[in-house]
DNA sequence: TATAATTGTTAGGCTAACCTAACAAATTAA
DNA sequence: TTAATTTGTTAGGTTAGCCTAACAATTATA
């Protein structure tokens, strides 16, 4: 028996994963604009244009001219293959092959364009099932569940609370190098001491040493808040 | 200090691993035709005909108009860089991952394209440097040197003589699943028994039973004869 | 050595994925 | 509610890697 698989490049894997991010996986919104979706991929919004047509043609997402995007179900069951895939390559990466999670991404963006159902499985069953990657991203599983995570950013917590590191939002080099030298790292206990009107820096407890962030760095944290036990949901 | 790396597409890549497969490696010719090397990349001839003029711009190989094309140091370094990673990726499927060795292959025809230095040198050091791939095929180290093996195919051993199978020359899964059912593998102890005349075929001894193989099965195996003590090198 | 067969090259076309420049639609602000 | 700004589209161009068809060079054969 013959199984058609429709065969993508490795772009429009990207364009696809890309969409998802600005939508599903951030829950902000629903859909994705051309030019945003263009900047986040690094390419001119023409081109990104010509490349909503095509997979608005192979049924892959849902656009009308002039319009937003958003993804198809099975434009979404790709996208969350290409995202289960680089996730269990970074935490290959990370476990097997001791990389630091700063070194894990770019190299993972190459692998997760590999086709093998095989392989996939096979990885995912050597790191025994992870949930998460190292940056605490939720790594969905062969079925495409994933757990929802990510509901706060340290920026959100309030004064007095204290809270867990449970991810980053910005996988750059940089900016996780950044938060290894202020002795941040995922599970790690964070109080946030005071917030200063002046110049809008937050002052945090961590490693039992106090730290000076900028609001930008704490959007780029997620959290969970231990002080009000009860998860909430980000509206 | 900026490096400057000579990036190069997957089919670049492809291309001077051919030349290197076709040439260096059976060490039977120092060049290859153009007609042979689209064949063995599966291109029409016009197109490799391109890509060579654009290899000898880059400095990669020789060529020239109606010539054959042989690797230029740098084509060469290249070339065995490729193979290395193909078969640090066989390898590590193989004995990491539980792949049959039929499957490996065309994962890793994929895998080998990654670009990290840092990933590979990695994949070594987890595999235990290993020094041949589960076809038997040397597996160069990160300086590029390799053993030499594959003196002799199964084919050319004489009869009464005892040799052990140390690879393969065909690296299809169907040849090799063929391999398997007739209970050959790397390092079988097998015997020539005789080759009748009538019909070109070998009678082999292996795991105590007698098997006869066609000729064209018997050259794509390669063996070192234990008969004869000392190693001989293809002329 | 002339001719046939093989091998290699050129010219011209195609598609995917990018670009710039010009323009059109939609949204925001005056 | 018109004008300015932002956002999105179209047209046309580029490069890489493939193709076919026609032709040229080389090699083998009669």
């Amino acid at each position: 028996m013959l199984i058609f698989v429709l065969m993508l490049s490795f772009t429009e894997e990207n364009y696809l994963k890309s969409l998802f991010q600005l939508t599903v996986e951030t829950a902000l919104k629903e859909e994705a604009g051309t030019n945003e979706l263009a900047a986040h991929l690094g390419v001119k919004p023409a081109t990104a244009n010509d490349m909503l047509k095509k997979l608005k043609e192979k049924k892959l997402i849902k656009y009308e001219k002039y319009g937003k995007s958003s993804l198809t179900k099975e434009g979404k069951k790709i996208a969350i293959d290409v995202i289960r895939k680089h996730r269990l390559w970074e935490t290959f990466l990370f476990e097997k092959l001791a990389f630091s999670w700063d070194e894990v991404h770019e190299v993972a963006e190459q692998l997760e364009h590999i086709q093998s159902k095989k392989l996939i499985d096979k990885l995912d069953k050597l790191l025994n099932y992870p949930v998460s990657d190292p940056h605490g991203d939720p790594i969905p599983n062969a079925k495409g569940e994933m757990m929802i995570l990510h509901q706060q950013t340290l920026a959100e917590e309030s004064v007095g609370h204290q809270c867990k590191m449970t991810g980053v939002k910005d996988n750059s080099s940089a900016f996780l190098k950044y938060v290894d030298q202020l002795g941040l790292a995922i599970n790690k206990t964070i109080k946030v001491l005071a917030r200063h009107e002046y110049d809008d820096l937050i002052e945090i407890e961590v490693n039992s040493k106090r730290v000076s962030i900028s609001p930008k760095f704490a959007e780029n944290i997620f959290v969970v808040c231990t002080t009000c036990k009860k998860k909430s949901r980000r509206e």
